[in-house]
DNA sequence: AGAAAGCCTCGGCCGC
DNA sequence: TGCGGCCGAGGCTTTC
């Protein structure tokens, strides 16, 4: 489920935390699975001071007065701080609260605790992540900045598989990258190197106001190809047949019409 | 039973 | 033939 709106709107929950001490942390080995062993987020996060929170894509940092912390959230992740959410329920899976399906965490001091709840197993915490390997931040898109993401003129992969690569775009996850292509009607196969600027231009236009208007109406999941993303869909703006093929290892939802 | 909104690894292919 | 980079396929994990 989370894709960059989503976490921003994690990050607004962790603002909360800065200026709180961690009195302990906890991580399961799923969760810590990126760290150099289980037990070093425990060991690392206590008597540290939340200074300031980031976010780069969706990946989600936690600035102190020592190292850098970074939570990710998987398909399912969801942050909670003293069980409030930092959006409303999940749409995609349970919209309920297990204390087993909480994987990691932070107490602080104060008594306070910030922790990532995900039903499967998907979500990691890092230390001292290495933000070299992501790209321009999808809520900062400038047009040069698009541009060169996208790379140059030619062949290339699928226009959504080069969407989705976290190394050239931070944080645009598969319905969001549907939704832009909606918008923008483009064929997600379309290699990327083949785009004119007409749809360069158009593909620029539909990312910035998919940010915005998704962000406005609340996630990831509101766009406006979702009541179609089901099987024998028809498409809300022509009524031309939703196609779903497997595109850049996601499942794509496109319209048969307006999208070639 | 099959698919799921993220990410990682692996292996094949291409070009130098 | 050798090697690096690119890219797609598949796996992870659990749930509904």
């Amino acid at each position: 489920m989370p894709e960059v709106l989503e976490i921003e709107s994690y990050r607004r929950l962790a603002e909360r935390v800065v200026g709180a001490r961690v009195s302990r942390g906890w991580a399961d080995e799923y969760a810590a699975k990126k760290l150099t062993a289980p037990s070093a987020w425990a060991r690392v996060v206590a008597g540290l001071t939340i200074t300031a929170t980031d976010r780069r894509g969706k990946l989600l940092v936690l600035q102190t007065d020592g190292v850098t912390l970074a939570l990710r959230f998987g398909m399912t992740g969801v942050l909670l701080l003293d069980g409030e959410a930092g959006l409303e329920g999940l749409f995609y899976g349970p919209h309920e609260y297990r204390s087993d399906w909480v994987r990691a965490g932070l107490e602080f001091e104060d008594g306070r605790s910030l922790v990532v709840h995900d039903p499967r197993r998907l979500a990691r915490v890092e230390i001292d992540p290495d933000l070299d390997e992501l790209g321009v931040d999808a809520l900062a898109m400038s047009r040069s900045a698009f541009d060169a993401a996208l790379g140059a003129r030619g062949e290339g992969p699928a226009i959504k598989a080069r969407l989705l690569d976290q190394s050239r775009i931070a944080g645009v996850g598969n319905l969001l990258a549907d939704e832009m292509l909606f918008r923008a009607g483009i064929d997600p196969r379309t290699p990327v190197g083949r785009l004119d600027s007409a749809q360069r231009t158009a593909l620029y236009r539909a990312f910035t106001q998919t940010m915005r208007t998704l962000g406005r109406r609340g996630g990831s999941h509101t766009g406006d190809h979702m009541v179609s993303r089901f099987p024998g869909g028809l498409c809300p703006r022509d009524g031309g047949a939703m196609r779903i093929e497997t595109i850049g290892g996601r499942t794509t939802y496109f319209c048969s019409v307006h999208q070639r």
